[in-house]
DNA sequence: ATTATTTTCTAACGCTCGGTAGGTCGTACG
DNA sequence: CGTACGACCTACCGAGCGTTAGAAAATAAT
């Protein structure tokens, strides 16, 4: 160490004045998160993208450096999204089923909010390098792990029917939420808080125990 | 009419012999199939494909039209259930709340053994032609039509939560269906008919009112 | 007004793709 | 044996792709 950063440190005098580089960095990253929900990454080309921000396809490489980029950019928002949701989970109070609910609700109404980088964060995976790839997988694992946990534990405390499969259980949950994407326009009716207040109540209930089984 | 399919009925004598190419078409179907589930369609090249089935990729024109075909024959395969099971929606007996189960049953099963079908039928519809993608529309809507039917008589009838938005609870419980493409794997324990029934179960329970509301 | 710097454009590159044309080889049939 | 056809291959085309280099234009600093 020692010379690390040598170049970037030069001159740390702050940037003041709105950079238009910054917006313009905006305008690109929700235009390819809309054009990739849309058409799919493989099938967007720069031209398009260019296009739909008014530049012509050389100019983006003012902003990015690869078309890849482009796609990481848009899946880590939601891998970011994922870690923190995991990390918050077990600080949370409260029942088995209460923190269920609380993790459901937030996590719907991120992919309502965020339903362009959320379909592209489910659909393109394949197409990003193996490494990159293995840690979304880990934070997926760890995510749907401590859902199970939860599950369990709503189990053994009376809440959650004792015949589920908790695995089977926390996928079917997991699809009512991740399907908002496929169906949710922001022009309808319901807000995302709204439908992320009815679709993790209904997966809640999904898992409880009926009363007059017999 | 008169002169219609003049040309196609010209000697109509039977194809005995199993012909190699038949086999080699349903090779290239299923091969198709599975890795436009893994790469998507725009970044499988026919280089791919035909490497799959042992061939160099001009022999597959011996076999296809266009790349574009393939995706038809698999998308088709997937569109076709679905004009089907709502077709015998209101054929089959019993409460709402059964009819709903055994169709959701249905779904759920195909979704599982043909998750690849399934998921290309979801990933790329955009891909597909317009003309192609109104049909596919027109039939999912009116699927979720003849479910949303079901949960308001189910709701009539005192079987389902009377506050539910049958809207929502439909995307609910069609989430929890079409996401297994995601994590469905032939190679684990349980089979797609315990799967559907599990989760066709879980399905309608969270639809289910709660009795000990207040 | 002159110079620096940021932003955009033009023009081209190498490459891969979907698709085509014509040939080759084996097998079955007359 | 020969010929007809099914199955596959080789070689190529034109187009579009991501990416690069360098000039031009716009904007800011001196």
């Amino acid at each position: 160490m020692g010379h690390v950063s040598e170049t970037s440190r030069e001159w740390p005098r702050p940037k003041i004045r709105p950079r238009k580089a910054e917006v313009r960095n905006d305008q690109i990253f929700e235009a390819a998160a809309r054009l990739f929900y849309e058409k799919g990454y493989a099938a967007t080309s720069l031209q398009d993208l260019a296009g739909a921000v008014g530049l012509k396809k050389g100019s983006l490489y003012y902003y990015i450096d690869s078309k890849k980029d482009l796609l990481f950019a848009i899946t880590d928002y939601a891998h970011r999204f994922f870690v923190e949701l995991t990390e918050n989970a077990k600080a949370e109070g409260g029942t088995p089923l209460q923190t269920l609910e609380r993790m459901l609700f937030q996590h719907a109404r991120f992919a309502a909010e965020h339903f362009h980088v959320t379909a592209a964060f489910y659909n393109e995976r394949p197409t990003l390098s193996d490494a990159y790839q293995e840690r979304i997988v880990a934070t997926r694992d760890a995510y749907e792990a401590s859902l199970r946990r939860l599950v369990r534990s709503g189990q053994e405390a009376g809440e959650f029917a004792a015949d589920l499969d908790s695995r089977l259980a926390v996928f079917g949950v997991l699809g009512m939420i991740n399907w908002i994407h496929q169906w949710y326009r922001p022009e309808g009716t319901l807000s995302p808080s709204e439908i992320a207040t009815a679709l993790s109540r209904q997966a809640v209930r999904s898992l409880m125990p009926r009363t007059d089984a017999g």
